[in-house]
DNA sequence: CCGCTCATGTAACTGGTTACATGATTTA
DNA sequence: TAAATCATGTAACCAGTTACATGAGCGG
């Protein structure tokens, strides 16, 4: 019943609380969702979920929509408890390193741009995540409204990271522009 | 010259900052860092390197250390155009997403532990983010030390990302308190 | 001279993606 | 009745990982 990925547990938690669901509504909630790192495609979701269901964690109902048979699934016991040590302290490591930010890794080479497309770039990064930031607000209070403040919570991570890189792109700004003074000061090149 | 993906890019940097350096110190750079994704194995490294050695951004020189000969790199005027333009606004959208955080995957399904056992996870998690953030702090001062002020910017991304979640983690330990007092005072099971 | 680091690779694997195929059911 | 959505899959691909193999140079 263990070493589940992080992947296959998401799944388990979707199934927890929507169940009893299908593997294609399982899916939907992943390509909908905006804190999700997964796109929820068919060819991961499916192998996953029968995956699941062979090791025994989810157990599979044929039902009948019409005249059409579809499968849906809900947790075993042995699943709940898979979920819950996932979730049970200490974390792995895996959990709690830091998280890629592409936007982090391409500031180490800023220097490379001129001043002022330096500024640009701070100016083009903080309009794009305060539109992140409206999404996942809008999610957080959409949680709220549905009566699931433990997603609300969820999102509310992705929130204040958001707010954390705008923070980090306003002072990026400032800093180069200091950078850029000094440079000229010393008469570097640009 | 262009769709080159992230990773290429960065080894694009890395060259640019270390030139003339070897692809086994690209790797070493990889694996050394805390704030890098990628974690440099061999196997993704080489291949890139000779990839993009192929596509003409970088060139390869044979050095002679003592009678063994080794690969070193540096970049070409076009290499330099690409990773300028990797670096120049406006930022491809994959660039501006939210961040991966297993935290927040697992926090979605926190309804699932015992109040206490939430308590808990959010005490770990805190813990063993501190850990991460003192890690982050050492490098930027080395990265500032080593008078490299632009990596110093892009590893303080990585610190205030660390603040954020510490500060969620410390404000989801309130929230959880609170919920679980309304559960109990509606009598709803843990 | 032994073991560590430098240095260069390759092969098998993994965990996801895109893109496609298929067909029933619902909605405009 | 046409188009969209529900529903279930599969096949080809891709980027990066682990693990291995090999050998030169260097420090103790």
């Amino acid at each position: 019943m263990p070493d589940l990925t992080d992947l296959e547990c998401t799944v388990l938690g979707v199934v927890w609380k929507r169940a009893p669901c299908t593997a294609y509504a399982i899916m939907r909630e992943f390509a909908g969702s905006h804190s999700t790192y997964y796109r929820g495609s068919a060819g991961a979701i499916y192998p996953v979920v029968s995956r699941l269901a062979e090791r025994g964690v989810l157990e599979a109902t044929k039902e009948f929509h019409g005249r059409r048979p579809r499968q849906t699934y809900r947790l075993t016991a042995k699943g709940t408890d898979a979920l819950r040590s996932w979730l049970t302290p200490p974390l792995p490591d895996c959990a709690v390193t830091i998280t890629l930010d592409p936007l982090r890794t391409r500031s180490f080479f800023l220097a490379l741009l001129s001043p002022d497309q330096r500024v640009r770039f701070t100016l083009d990064a903080e309009a794009r995540l305060r539109e992140q930031l409206a999404i996942n607000i809008e999610e957080r209070d959409r949680y709220l409204a549905a009566g699931d403040p433990y997603s609300a919570l969820a999102t509310e991570g992705a929130i204040d990271s958001l707010h954390a890189r705008i923070g980090w792109m306003v002072r990026a700004r400032r800093r180069l522009g200091e950078l850029a003074a000094e440079a000229q000061e010393n008469g570097e090149p640009s």
